[in-house]
DNA sequence: GTCTATACTGAGATAGAC
DNA sequence: GTCTATCTCAGTATAGAC
């Protein structure tokens, strides 16, 4: 078949984000992708290769409209410092717009980050759309040191990722359910909203003083 | 030997946190500790179970040390709810302290995150920690909803991760850098009275409209 | 260029002798 | 309690058919 190729990465990510990244074995995806084994090899060299071009495939229309967003907002600003709420506005509406056409790239983001293939896979996917954030925050917060900015964003980096695989459960049920759930998409939406809110404290939370 | 199952612990505990949990082979642990395989699964059944001794060991008494501070605290306010402030020191201040203590202990708590161990095994040994800890926050923060409080708190729990295993970087190295640091103390001192500050502004921002 | 068959190495787990 | 031997399954590598 010519579409082997596409068929692996379309089996893979639907596996991978029923089952997690380390539970779905190559096996597991050539049998259902009706492939031998060895053509994974073949097209995508290894199994976090493979990884990354559907990792590759899914986020970077994502990542493309978060700068396409900003960019225009800060047209519009014309040199005036955006508000957080702006910025991070242009961060999260496309993710909840993506998560809302099709969960199950929110699955598999989610176990992305749940198993911490974050640093070594999908970092340099996202890594610009970051830096290009951090400077625009950096204008909107200009009372934060670089330091307490890089902080922040690596808890709005923490915060995010553990919200896109926490269980979609009720209060009783804290860090109880493991499973990741089907984030039906106006529970999503709510999610990342409140995330949103919650950021933007943080973000405008004043200095934390320095330790020596 | 009598102490082959404290051997075993004190390795584990050590490579894991060195080289992280799917990278250290029980092959290796059990060369390093001068014992044999099967009396990994003879004293803890598998691997899995192994680390969960490991993490047991560590972590009880920060959890202790935290419920007895808040414990203190709710006592001393006499009823009156706590600032969120106070209850935030009482569970950072012990991890803290613990990391001061022993590096190894915080670099052992980021790999657990950072592999996204934590949902299947340390959940259990935070979670009444974590239930007595929301309960203060709902009395601090009276305007949340539940829901509200309970996402909240998972964006606490997600950015606590991320910061524990966040390389220990300048700004221009965002997400660069995979490798787990060894925290200096002032470091992550430094980078958890961060967080603290971030938190409060995130846990005391205005509740977030519902959408439905 | 594309794919198949098969072998290799290393992982965690287990049964049974001592 | 401990150890040897073995099992199954993983990801990977290669030789060669078409």
């Amino acid at each position: 078949m010519i579409d082997t190729k596409q068929k692996l990465l379309d089996t893979a990510e639907r596996l991978i984000a029923e089952q997690g990244y380390a539970a779905t074995s190559l096996r597991h995806i050539i049998s259902e992708a009706g492939v031998n084994l060895a053509a994974v090899h073949y097209h995508f060299g290894s199994k976090e290769d493979l990884l990354d071009q559907v990792i590759l495939q899914k986020a970077s229309s994502v990542n493309t409209a978060r700068l396409t967003i900003l960019d225009r907002l800060e047209k519009e600003a014309s040199g005036t410092p955006l508000p957080v709420s702006e910025v991070l506005s242009a961060f999260f509406e496309p993710m909840i717009e993506a998560g809302t056409r099709s969960p199950q790239f929110v699955k598999l983001m989610g176990r992305m980050f749940a198993e911490g293939l974050l640093p070594t896979i999908v970092a340099k996917h996202f890594r610009p759309t970051f830096v290009r954030f951090a400077e625009a925050l950096q204008r909107s917060l200009p009372f934060l040191s670089e330091a307490e900015l890089f902080w922040r964003l690596q808890f709005m980096i923490g915060a995010m990722s553990h919200a896109l695989c926490a269980p979609r459960a009720a209060p009783e049920g804290v860090l109880t359910d493991t499973a990741l759930p089907d984030f039906r998409p106006p529970d999503f939406e709510n999610i990342v909203r409140r995330l949103m809110t919650f950021l933007c404290g943080g973000f405008q939370a004043p200095p934390c003083p320095e330790i020596h």
